[in-house]
This record gives C-alpha cells, structure tokens and sequence, in this order.
RNA sequence: GCGCCGGUGGUCUAGUGGUAUGACAAGAGCCUUCCAAGCUCUCGACCCGGGUUCAAUUCCCGGCCGGCGCACCA
C-alpha cells in the first residue's frame, strides 16, 4: 500500500467498477465498500472456486445463517467480554492506550486484565499510579472507555431483546451444531462451510478495502474426534509454500521456508496434522485464484499471539507492497486448532447437548452404583429437602459408593446434615453395558477473507507494460475468477459484421460464457477496455467470418491472436479456461 | 481516537475573494479491414455546515471523507 501501484490499483477499480467507497453522495462512510458491477462478478467467481475447494472437494455442507443474532449466543461465544477494548486516554498528550495493557505490563502482577470490570482496571490505575507510556502523564481519574467492536441492534420493538451483527460467520454453524450433526448421520469427522458477511466496528478503517466494517468471510469448520480422526495428507503433501515458524520471527534474520506440506509435518514446522493439511488446500486455492505465491506466506502465531483454547494457530499472509519495495503482509486468513473450545461453550451456556454419540467397538460392562431413594420415607422425613437429599445420594453413590457400606448414609445439603437409613436408599451395584459415550469434538477451522484475497488478487495481477509504443494497464487474472471471460467485438459495425458478432455473443452466453459484446471506436479501444478489467480472451468477428466462418481469438496476457471456426469457438474457450489447451500452443 | 497533510466533472488535474483550466474517459456523428489514431459536436465538478465579506470553491472554525504516522486489528 500507500505506494504508487496502489494508488492507480484503486483508481482502476473505482473507475472501472471493481469497488468503490460506499455512500459517496452523503459524504461516504468509513469502512463500508460496494462491489461494482466487476468487482461483484469477481467476488462471485472467487466465492465459487472457494465453494468448490473447501465444499464441494472435500464433501462438506455449506449453510447460511442469519448475520444478526442475540446477545446470549455472543455471552456464550465470549465475544461480549472479550471482543470490547478499554480504552483510556492520557489527559495530557491525548493518545488512547488499552487500558488493560497498562495494567498488565508492570509490576502490578496482573497478567490477564481483560477479563477485569472496568472500574477495577480504574482502581489499579490509581493504586499503582500508571502512566501513560507515551508521555508519563499520571492516568489517575481518567476514565476507561468501554469500546466493543460488535455492531449492536434490537431485535423486535423495544430494547429488550439485544442482539448483535456476527463478528464472524462461525458462531452461525456452532450454535446449530446439534442439528447438523444430525444432518451429518452423527459421524465424525464432518465439516460445514459458511460464505457470508461479518461486521466489525473497527475504530479505524484503512488501506480500502484490506480493513473495513463490514466484509465477507469463508469459513470451514470442520467437527473431528480428536482421538482417531486424521487427515489424508497424501493429497496435498506435495503442495509447497513458504513458511514462517514462530521460531524464526523471534530471532534477527530468521528465515521463511520454502518446503512441502509433507516435509514441513515431518520437519515440526506445523505441529498439527489437520493444520497442516488445510494449509495445503489454502495454497492451492490461492493460488487458483491469481496470488503470486512468492509474494504468500503462511506464518506461525508467536506464544502471545495465541488465543487461550489455540496450540497452534497459522496465518495465510500476503504482501501487497509494489514490486521492489519493503514487503508489506497482510493476513489473508487464519488456520486455527480450537479444541472443543467453542462446543462447550454453548453445551454448557445453552440448553441443548452439543455432543455427538460414539459407539465402542465392542459394548464394555462396567459396575456401576445407583441409588433409587424411597420418596415416600424422604418425603415426610425431611419435607422441602427431600429432592436435595435424593440428588445428594446420587452424587455420593457415584464418588464415594463406599459410604454406603454402614447401617446409615449421611449427606450434606445447604450446611445441614442428613442421616437415612441406607435401605431406604435403594442403594444398588449395577452391571451395565456401556456401548458409547457422549464426546465433544474438536473443531479445525480455517478463516479466510474474502475481500482481502480479491484485494490481493487484482494486485498481484495488475501489469503495466507496453504494446506497439502504447503504453497498456492489464489485469492478469484467472480466466475463472475474471469478471468476464470473452470480449466478442466486430472489426467494425456494419457489411453485417455487427450482426454475426451479435450471434457469436449469444451462443457463447448459451454457453455458459460471461460474455462482453462491444463494438464502440475502434478495436484497439476495445481490446484495451477489456484488458483492464482482466478479460482474458477477445473475439473478433471480421471479413474472413463472413467467407470463411472463422474468427480471431485474442490472448490477454500476450495479445497474440490465432483464427478459430466459430463452430470450435465455445469448445475453444472451455479447454483454455480449463487449462486444458494453451494459447501458444492453439 | 490523536497528530500531520489533503478533498475541483466518472478519473487525473490547473487555478481563483467576483461560479473554474486541461487531459483522459463517456455519448452522437464522420472516418477506419485488428491493438487507447484523426476530425466535429455533446455531457459533466469546486465534500458538508457555520463564520467573515457586498460577494467564499478560495480565508477562518467545525464536521465528514481520504492518505500517512501513533494506537487498535478479539
């Protein structure tokens, strides 16, 4: 960013409908961008090659849930806690630091202070006198700014119902877990996949569209038992990327290295084998999308970068920096090992079970204690208590079945004690047969961004070069991410070639062809017009196609031209979009 | 949120206390047998609000938006 490249990227994009600041007629609004009419079509191609990598490839199923939903799902998912910032603000320079940074980093012995009420992190401000790390201005007294990132509404009249705009799709597909995994016939492993927008209120939106408010997501989350389920690595081992290790980030000159998926599991680069294999995918889908992959990395969270529930978490980065310069990384996209984190949070927050039944291979025979109390000795006995006493039982039975070895069985309920015969307990040694249990799986997921892998592709495609002395801006792109994929032009509007160049548009749109008909100026006009926008291939219907039934096809990247039938043209185009026929060799 | 700089047609831009320059793009036409050619015509702009002034796009203040730096990016 911030370099010239940059700036005529998004100069081309605004002009040439790629994606634009929203609002402009009302002063525009920070952070919120609209897809043009190629920007939208782009989006739509690189959302697709995703659904078909990350879905589609591997089996999994795609939902769509709501992107507002109430607060308990965010107090259950943490991230009405832990998603706002405390902010305070030096009376003296004016800078805002994170309160709860300033208490953590001196000698207060405070090591996690996000979790702390505010008027807490106020208290320790002034017990400890802290300063303000910029200009040593006391911060007593000044008061700490509660800041969440979540966009907040109502959900129906009145305020009694808050609800929030998702921050990331995940939540949408955790707190539906217990229905998909019926979908899913309760068998692990299974993953669901979510394309669809999050919104954050970030205090300051930058660099267009790499940091905005509201954005588009993909998101997998795969469902494993954590004890039998492993991947298929065979399937992308021989995928290679650059990799940047924790290791390396700590130290002066640590190295990125370049390597297999493969070697690096074997090498304990990646810790996790499902990491590992989901890093793999990424890397082919990147670069199916148009990434340049010397200009991609994936980089190892360091320790303190960790989420609490995360061994081991990776981020897709890409550098979006002009040629020649400083290396500029953005996070595309994070790979994270969550545990069970996420399903317990919402098993033990909501009233629903979200577990999944696994059956052993062979049923086990345990001995197990129960008690079956006699109600109508409890109930007189000790009135209102008697349900207490009876749960109490229960408990003892399972921890301590020893206690019941005597004539009496004391439990403690609510500070009193109370003695019953242990007859009256229906106390019993069962054998039972267990066939299963009930565990929670772990969940790999990896988040990618949508708008920032766009962003990064239209970068690393765009191309200056020149053609014939003219100077020429072109965007190198995938034929299947391309806003369009064939220009069909006629040398000139008349003699019919118009006509017959209609045709052609028509039949390659029957096709299945996103298709661009053009016949304004002249054809150099026009085959720059659509080098812009990243069209990869042009047809030209001219004199020849009205003897000989033949029309030029034009390649973007080389502007090289060979003549085709028009009866080949469709089939032509299919196997170049493909990959399956090259231009030099057509 | 703080600091510095900026905001003129779709895009890039000149300039000014008296309503604005040029280029590109776009539209119409002429010309044109494959790479932004030429000619004619047309369309189209001073971010918003307040203040100073006879008069503000211009000066001042505030806001919004953008770039950069700081902070933030669970």
């Amino acid at each position: 960013m911030t370099q010239v490249e940059a700036e005529r990227l998004v100069e081309l994009a605004k002009r040439r409908g790629f994606f634009l600041q929203s609002a402009g007629a009302y002063g525009g609004v920070s952070g919120f961008y609209t897809f043009g009419p190629q920007g939208a079509a782009m989006k739509r191609n690189v959302e697709a090659t995703w659904r078909d990598r990350f879905a589609i490839q591997e089996g999994h199923m795609e939902v769509d849930a709501p992107t507002v939903l109430p607060e308990p799902v965010f107090e259950a998912s943490g991230h009405l806690d832990g998603f706002d910032d405390m902010l305070v603000e030096c009376p003296e320079c004016g800078e805002s630091h994170r309160a709860d940074h300033i208490v953590e980093d001196t000698e207060t012995g405070i090591e996690e202070a996000e979790s702390l009420a505010p008027e807490r992190i106020e208290e320790v401000i002034a017990e400890y006198e802290l300063v303000c790390p910029t200009c040593g201005t006391g911060l007593a007294g000044q008061a700490i700014e509660q800041f969440n990132l979540m966009f907040e509404t109502t959900i129906g009249p009145g305020s009694s119902s808050p609800g929030y705009l998702r921050p990331e799709t995940a939540q949408g597909i955790f707190i539906e877990f217990p229905q998909l995994a019926e979908y899913a016939r309760n068998q692990l492993p299974f993953g669901v996949t979510q394309i669809g927008r999050a919104y954050r209120n970030e205090i300051s939106p930058r660099k267009s569209l790499l940091r905005v408010r509201e954005f588009s997501q993909a998101e997998l989350e795969l469902f494993i038992d954590p004890e039998v389920d492993e991947p298929d690595l065979s399937a992308v081992g021989d995928v290679s990327a650059r990799f940047y290790p924790a290791k390396a980030q700590d130290c002066e000159g640590g190295g990125v290295i370049e390597t297999t998926i493969q070697k690096a599991v074997d090498n304990g680069i990646i810790a996790d084998p499902w990491i590992a294999y989901y890093l793999g995918v990424a890397a082919e889908w990147y670069q199916r999308i148009g990434l340049d992959m010397d200009r991609f990395r994936f980089r190892q969270h360091r320790p303190g970068e960790l989420a609490h529930y995360s061994e081991d978490c990776w981020d897709a980065e890409g550098d979006v920096s002009d040629p020649g310069k400083e290396p500029d990384w953005i996070e595309l996209g994070g790979f994270a090992y969550r545990a069970d984190y996420d399903l317990s949070k919402h098993d033990a927050h909501s009233e629903e079970d979200f577990t999944v039944f696994k059956q052993y291979d062979d049923p086990v025979t345990v001995e197990k204690p129960t008690v079956d109390p006699d109600m109508s000795y409890l109930g007189p006995e000790f009135g209102g208590a008697a349900g207490d006493v009876a749960d109490a039982l229960e408990s003892l039975a399972e921890d301590t079945p020893d206690a019941f070895e005597g004539e009496d069985v004391t439990v403690e309920v609510g500070g009193d004690e109370y003695t019953v015969p242990v007859e009256k307990t229906g106390f019993a040694v069962e054998e039972m047969t267990e066939s299963g249990e009930h565990i929670t799986p772990h969940v790999v997921e990896p988040s990618l961004g949508i708008d920032r892998a766009l962003y990064t592709a239209l970068d690393h495609a765009y191309r200056e070069d020149e053609v014939d002395g003219e100077e020429r801006t072109y965007l190198s792109l995938p034929p299947e991410v391309a806003p369009t994929t064939v220009g069909v032009f006629p040398l000139m509007d008349k003699d019919g070639l118009g006509e017959r160049a209609h045709e052609i548009a028509d039949d390659l749109r029957e096709a299945g062809f996103a298709v661009t008909y053009d016949d304004s100026g002249a054809i150099g006009r026009r085959y720059r017009r659509q080098d812009e926008v990243g069209t990869p291939y042009c047809v030209t219907v001219d004199y020849d196609t009205l003897e000989d039934g033949t029309v030029t096809i034009r390649d973007r990247d080389s502007t090289d031209q060979r003549r085709v039938a028009v009866e080949d043209l469709a089939a032509t185009v299919e196997a170049l979009v493909a990959g399956e026929e090259t231009f030099a060799t057509l």
